[in-house]
Parts: C-alpha cells; sequence; structure tokens
DNA sequence: ATATAAATCTGAACGCGTTCAACAATCTCG
DNA sequence: CGAGATTGTTGAACGCGTTCAGATTTATAT
C-alpha cells in the first residue's frame, strides 16, 4: 500500500518498537484527555488500534506505562538542567532553576504525574517515588543536588554536607506535590513556592552553619539519618 | 428462634444498626486479616451474613469503610488523649505523649491505616486526610496542639503561635507515615523518631523565637501560610 | 387489621484492570 | 526453501468495586 514504507523519516523502528509507541502514545493523550483513572486500558488499546491483550505485552500494568512516561522524562530532562543550571548563580537560584525546569517539563502532563504521585504515599507500591523500583531515577536526581551545593558561595557544615543532597531531593518532591494539587490560576502559589522555598531553604543551611547552632544540628543530623533509613 | 431476643445485653441496638456494626466489624477483620486490598466486598458481606449489595446499603464504598473505622477510632481515642497530656510536662513530652496514644491505639489496626493514607497523596481524595471530607476530624485534632502549645514551659513567638497548631499536626502527619512504613521490627525506628521527632521540633521553635532569628523567621512564616492556603 | 409508605435487603449486571490459552506473524538456521 | 523457535496479537474470561431494579421486611396511619 505505502509506497514509501522503506523511507525511514526518523528511524527505522520495528513494527513491535512502532506498536509499543503507539500504545504509550494512545496512553498519554488519554491521560491528558480524561484523566488517569477514567482512561481504560481497552481504550487505550483500541486507540492504538491492538487488541486489549496486547498493551499487557508491552506494560505489564496500566501504571508501568506512567512509569515509563516518568523514566523517559527524566532522561530528556537532563540536558534542559544542565543548561538551567549554567546560568543560575548560587545555591537558591540553582534550586529554583532545577525545580522550575522539571515543573515546566511536566506541565504539559500535570494531570499524569498526579496519578503517579498519587501512589507515592505507599513506598511499597512500583510508582512511589521513594520505592526500589525508581532509585535509579532518585539517584540521578540526587547527584544533581549533590552538584549543586559543591561550589556555591555557602558554608556547608561538614557534617551535613553528606544528608544535604537527599535532604533537598525531599524538599523538591515536596515543591512537585504542593504543584501537581495547585489549583489557583496558573498555579500562581507554585510560582510564589518557588520563590519563597528555596529562601527559606538556603537560610536554614546558613543558620545551622552557626557556631551556636551545633548541638541542635547535631540532634537534627540524626533525625535525618534515621528518616533516610539505617 | 432466639428466646432472649428482647433481652437487651447492652444496647437496644436495632436490627439495622446491628447489620451496619456486623458489615463494620467484618470488614475490620478481614482488613486486619489479608489487607485492605485483598479483602474484597463480597467476602466481607458473606462474612456480615448479607448479600453483597447490602453492604452499600450502610457504606456508599470499600473507603468508606475505613472512613468509619478513622473517625470512630479518633472519638475514642478522646479521653485517652486527655489522660495521656495530664501526666506531661513541657512541650517535648506533651508533643510525643499526643503522638504516642495515637499510634498505640491505632497499633492493631495498622494496616488499616496503612490502606487510608495510601489515598492520603491526593488531597482530592475523600479519604485523605487533607480533604474537606476529614476536616472535622483534623479541627480536633489540631486543637489538641493547640491546647499543647499554651502553657507549656516554652515561649512562643506571637507571629508564629497562630500557626504552630497546624504546623505540629503537619509534623503528627509525617511521624505516622513514617510508622505505618515502618518494617522495623518492633517499629523500634519509630520509638526513635518518637524520641528525636519532638526534641528537634522543640529545639527549633526555641530558636525561631531568638530576637536574632526575626527576619528568618518571617520568611519562614510566608511560607508557612502559603502552604497552609489563602 | 389492613393499606400504604418507608426502610432494608437481594443478586444479577456493568465496566474496570488483568490474565491466558490459542493463534498468527516473523525470524533462524539447516 | 521450510521446519521449528521466537515474537507478537487476539478476544474471551476472571475477579474486583459498584449499581440498581425489584423483592422483602418493618413502621405508620387509618
Amino acid at each position: 500500500m505505502n509506497t514509501f514504507k522503506s523511507l525511514p523519516t526518523t528511524k527505522p523502528a520495528s513494527k513491535a518498537e512502532d506498536t509499543g509507541l503507539r500504545i504509550l502514545d494512545a496512553a498519554l493523550t488519554q491521560f491528558r484527555q480524561d484523566g488517569f483513572d477514567a482512561a481504560t486500558m481497552r481504550g487505550i488499546a483500541e486507540k492504538a488500534g491492538v487488541a486489549t491483550g496486547a498493551a499487557y505485552y508491552y506494560y505489564p500494568s496500566k501504571d508501568a506505562i506512567v512509569m515509563d512516561f516518568y523514566q523517559r522524562s527524566c532522561a530528556k530532562m537532563q540536558p534542559k538542567i544542565e543548561v538551567a543550571l549554567g546560568n543560575a548563580p548560587g545555591l537558591e537560584a540553582r534550586l529554583r532553576e532545577l525545580i522550575r525546569v522539571k515543573l515546566n517539563y511536566f506541565a504539559p502532563n500535570r494531570g499524569v504525574l498526579r496519578a503517579l504521585l498519587r501512589k507515592g504515599a505507599d513506598p511499597t507500591h512500583p510508582l512511589s517515588p521513594f520505592s526500589p523500583e525508581t532509585k535509579a531515577i532518585r539517584d540521578i536526581d540526587i547527584a544533581w543536588f549533590r552538584r549543586i551545593i559543591t561550589g556555591c558561595g555557602i558554608r556547608i557544615p561538614r557534617d551535613l554536607e553528606p544528608q544535604l543532597p537527599e535532604v533537598l531531593w525531599f524538599f523538591q518532591m515536596g515543591v512537585i506535590f504542593f504543584w501537581i494539587t495547585d489549583e489557583s490560576r496558573n498555579q500562581s502559589r507554585t510560582d510564589r513556592l518557588l520563590e519563597l522555598g528555596p529562601k527559606v531553604v538556603t537560610t536554614l543551611i546558613r543558620i545551622s552553619a552557626l557556631p551556636l547552632m551545633r548541638p541542635a544540628r547535631k540532634t537534627a543530623l540524626e533525625l535525618i539519618e534515621l528518616v533516610r533509613g539505617e
């Protein structure tokens, strides 16, 4: 039928690969349109032009589609983060820009991300940002925060330094959480949070470095280590 | 059949009321035994000796059963909290005891609570501790924290005082969250968290009251007000 | 006691995510 | 080329939470 069938436009994608992408694409379209819950696997499969069961050959579950989206997103975000950090001086600005890049990137799929973080409460759930399944992504994320604090203008206490990247990652998670549930016009409240949050975090780090604060910092560190795991 | 049918043992519970309680009881038993997800409405109804649909005459959904359990628990916990607070001197101890009462009370139903807080990520969800549906319970909870800070040994900054109860409530939520996902033996990590957490919180409040900290506190307060909602 | 209304209960049915035996297409290698 | 293995695809079926039209029991009023 198609005389151009052997003309590779971008990639000589195999038929199977193509089917998988069509399913992913159909799913994301449906998620955006109807929301995660209202979208059905039958509908997604139909839109992708396959039988219901076929979707399960490519994705073990409906959740797994969201997971795949999340992984691909993180990969594609790396260069954007690189750029954003280059233009930002100091810890506060870097923190803000790092998070802003993510929110901007996810913006068209806020609903999809909501579905993902809905399960986030349960670290047992594979989709949770705390689950073993998401560890690879989490580690990449945390590495960015480690990079942010090295060579920023602020003196980081020695004992705090190893814990700080994960703490900042946790803060970032909080902001994302706030964002996906922010129903204010244009998510203006999130804008404000991006102003205030990094400022407060930076100030807290500064305060924690004060000699007077040493005992309090030690106790807080114990708490952080406890929550992080043994 | 039953010659004692008009002999009220505890309460002259109407037949309907009795059926409702039987369903609740059957459900909680199943939840504890198989977990929330594995327990089925059909199984619960059967165990309660009614048809599947009957459960839906008393509870609009499976989640609603957990909600009812949560509400009843909170009501029954009030006197226990009263007692616990009476024996605890100072903010730190009171904070610790208040939370400990709740964990102790919920201990046999940790799995049920897990099911409840699993949905907590989504403030849209009725079962979320942040949802409008749970506001009544939340307000009662927060009132306890308001009581805790009045007349405790610590000077609370004027501007912080109105926000503090909700902040402490949030801290409590964090501890509960930690607890339901704590898989250490006898939840020993939670024990440690109960040691450290209230100590850190109390220290932070003390620090925030320092004259030097006024500007930082003001910024942090802005953040708190933003997150609390407008 | 009887008729009418209200409360309580039933079980089949619906749509969902998911599974699976069977089938078709494609690839592998003699 | 062609037989066997591998990969991809189908659609019916399962168990789930939930719904609902109707049956049954209980309360109320005459």
